[in-house]
DNA sequence: GCATTCGATAATGAATACGTTAATGTATTG
DNA sequence: CAATACATTAACGTATTCATTATCGAATGC
């Protein structure tokens, strides 16, 4: 009876990802699922239709149900199922004034280490991707590059707790940056901003590295939520 | 074969928890275990040893333990069941970092908007708890008036993710905080930086909340890191 | 005596089985 | 006709079973 859902899972996500556990698998599929909006917020299935799809028993997407719920993807509630959880403006500031304050953090944690030109090369590459994707207009190849950036800053700070907390965010609100950037002005003082950043990491100004990220996310926050506010964009 | 351990679940742990599924009740077991240190750092136990000390299957138990993984509190390696984390000084810095970032940003929040003496009611009386304590030198007392303001200024905040995420990471810390407790100084000036906070607050004043809130967090921290390192502790 | 290989053991990861309980639809009653 | 009671069903939570595989110890060879 849980042959065929509205929504299909594709060959390729099915079998590419060839994981150790079961478990581990089951995680790593819903979740791409849900980042790339396959699975829609809103969207329900019951375990075992979820085991079904992904071909597996119950025992593990249930294991993987409960870590995408604590990882504040999924709900899970008795009788309905699993549920894509839907991302409003209110949460959209939560985690914003979240990413706001730890990033910031890792841009001065990051500063404060006196990096050396070699650990740098990764952030100035990602700026120049940045520059590059935006003179040619391609804005999956920019937030790629942006990506890259966030990553590679988070790793330089030196606090792996504060990285997989501030990567958990990032997916988070993954779905709903994804479907605003196209909508939202051309991020061109971004790759300007994330240049003087590296320029005050390297010279170990923690002050000026912590403010200009901080003003860096503060601004583009405050963009996206005026741009949903706009749009009347309230369940993404 | 796995009737006893070194360490026995005490009765009244055993069945004080009447929650509503067997994983909650393990969940929260197994974690008030570790933060009470009966189950100290570096312990070890199967999962069907862990299922024999709560008297249930291992299905709940697994489920738990995987949450207790995410929270960071234990790890479960294949083929040598979970394991109690120690906490190392590297550990403590990191996690008193994220406090500091997302602590302080709590303050600034809760600060911009505007309290009312009601709301401000919590914060008081926990500060004057605190300041009790102190005088009758009741560490345990004051630890727990401390915490409650720890709490409240994060429901204030109005971050819903900010205060669970930092409830996290103060569970990690929390052993470690409660064995330094008797051998750190007095947190005399605790008490004054927690007044000057809620008059910050009342004021609306963000900058300064975060400021204050910012400092005391950091010195806390490096107390707190130079005692582990004088006393040349490294596994807590 | 020491290292290495082989095999018994046990712990895990996953599937399955089972009892409980909430949700749904039907029948009954006012 | 509306509301309630009841029966049915299915989803879940947990226990149990099963296959796989790493670990530990003993036996063997050097």
């Amino acid at each position: 009876m849980a042959a065929e859902k509205a929504i299909e899972v594709s060959a390729e996500i099915k079998d590419e990802v060839a994981a150790k556990t079961m478990t581990a698998t089951a995680h790593l599929k819903i979740r791409q699922l849900i980042l790339d909006n396959k699975w829609p917020p809103g969207y329900q299935a019951t375990e075992q239709e979820v085991a079904s799809m992904l071909g597996m028993s119950r025992t593990p997407v249930r294991e993987a149900l409960m870590r995408l719920q604590q990882d504040g993807l999924v709900s899970v509630v008795p009788r309905h199922g699993m549920r894509v959880l839907p991302i409003s403006p209110s949460d959209m500031k939560e985690i914003y004034d979240i990413l706001t304050s730890l990033e910031s953090t890792a841009a001065e944690l990051a500063a404060a280490r006196h990096l050396t030109e070699e650990q740098l090369k990764g952030l100035e590459r990602a700026t120049a991707d940045m520059d590059k994707a935006l003179e040619r207009d391609d804005l999956d190849r920019w937030a790629q590059a942006d990506a890259r950036f966030h990553e590679q800053l988070l790793e330089l700070s030196g606090n792996k707790m504060l990285k997989s907390v501030v990567l958990n965010f990032i997916d988070r609100a993954h779905r709903v940056r994804m479907l605003t950037l196209k909508m939202r002005p051309k991020p061109v003082n971004s790759t300007r901003d994330h240049a003087e950043l590296v320029n005050a990491i390297r010279a170990g100004d923690v002050e000026k590295a912590g403010t200009i990220h901080r003003e860096h996310r503060r601004r583009a926050g405050r963009e996206l939520l005026d741009l949903l506010e706009r749009l009347g964009l309230n369940h993404l």
